[in-house]
DNA sequence: CTTAATACCAAACGACCGTTTGTTTTTTCT
DNA sequence: AGAAAAAACAAACGGTCGTTTGGTATTAAG
């Protein structure tokens, strides 16, 4: 990011965290391709070309959001886990934090699910890993619940495609996050038979 | 679409078949704003002027590609649903279908996943509506379960979250789409509790 | 109080965007 | 064979894109 090493600390009137706020705001509803460095500038006073003194590209500040969004999402669901009793209730605590996290609390956590490495190419390889490194712990999460090995990649990605989805339906009128996120968990822990119960 | 009624049968060598083709390819692969209309008449070899004979704006090309996705995966489900015994027979294959088509054999379907009605705010409206219409299915397919009416709706909406969550992590030297559909299912159907099965 | 790094402005660069316009080729139908 | 419609080409339009360059306030440090 910066060409030379700082000889100085920053200064107090420092825009980049004003910058990245607005970014992933407009990046988070509009998407990445249909947000310009334009829209950005407009939305924090700034010129466009100014930009480029706190990001090298439009990339670069992209992987900033998606790193920062991993970042607050997973220390969310991590303080949320650490809460929880047994590997139900910690799973729970997760789903729940990762979906307020999703759809109210943070834009950060928006983009990070909305927008798809492959939609970027030339940044593909870091916005997977920034995911893959946040899923993990899903992982550790439900192998904590003692299924069976061959039961637990599918029960990971069925779960967290659910979750993630309901950024397309969610609405705000609606169910809480919350309570989203008990009920979808909910789907996979109660069976869906024929049994009317 | 047609500004004047045609007054004359098309022509045999049409391209607006293949242009569709062609553009589904493309924007199911790197979505909807990293296509230009100028890739798009490169893979036809066309000028990109000339598609505008056949399609009124970019954004009428993605609406008639999303028309045709849900036509074809609509097909496809309605197919194999016909030929299932009882309601959760059908269910599976139509998840199965719904897998099939959206992994491996349509990239018409993979549009209709992928680009986000949000994306595109000039077609948003008619692509819900694609959307809607085609996942009414599931919504009778679940009904059909004799569920407790408050857990469908979020049956619904667990299943086909992570069915097409399944876009993000699919590869083909991995499981079959059959089998990631029954797998997901599967999710939904055992319980997933702390005994060790 | 000076100095040098920080953080921006102002203005443009070339490239590419979706689209339009006028013309030409190709095909179908009589 | 001739006329008309269909389907393309050729070339540009104005606009926007991400980005660069050179200059200028502002500010923290010595």
């Amino acid at each position: 990011m910066a060409a030379t090493a700082p000889t100085r600390a920053p200064r107090q009137d420092n825009r980049r965290q004003h910058l990245l706020d607005a970014a992933a705001g407009l990046i988070c509803q509009r998407g990445y391709h249909a947000t310009s460095m334009r829209d950005i500038g407009r939305a924090t006073d700034m010129l466009p070309g100014s930009i480029y003194y706190h990001f090298g590209s439009k990339e670069e500040l992209l992987i900033a959001i998606y790193a920062e969004g991993v970042r607050r999402i997973a220390e969310r669901v991590d303080g949320a886990v650490a809460r929880g009793a047994d590997p139900m209730k910690r799973l729970e605590a997760a789903c729940v934090a990762h979906l307020e996290m999703l759809l109210t609390d943070s834009d950060y956590a928006r983009v990070v699910v909305r927008v798809l490495p492959e939609d970027v190419p030339a940044a593909s390889t870091r916005l997977t890993a920034l995911r893959d490194d946040y899923e993990e712990r899903f992982r550790k999460l439900i192998a904590a619940l003692a299924l069976p090995r061959g039961r637990r990649r599918y029960a990971r990605l069925t779960l967290l495609g659910a979750l993630n989805g309901a950024q397309t339906w969610y609405r705000p009128d609606g169910d809480s996050p919350a309570h989203i996120a008990r009920r979808v968990l909910g789907c996979l822990r109660e069976p869906l038979g024929v049994e009317t119960q």
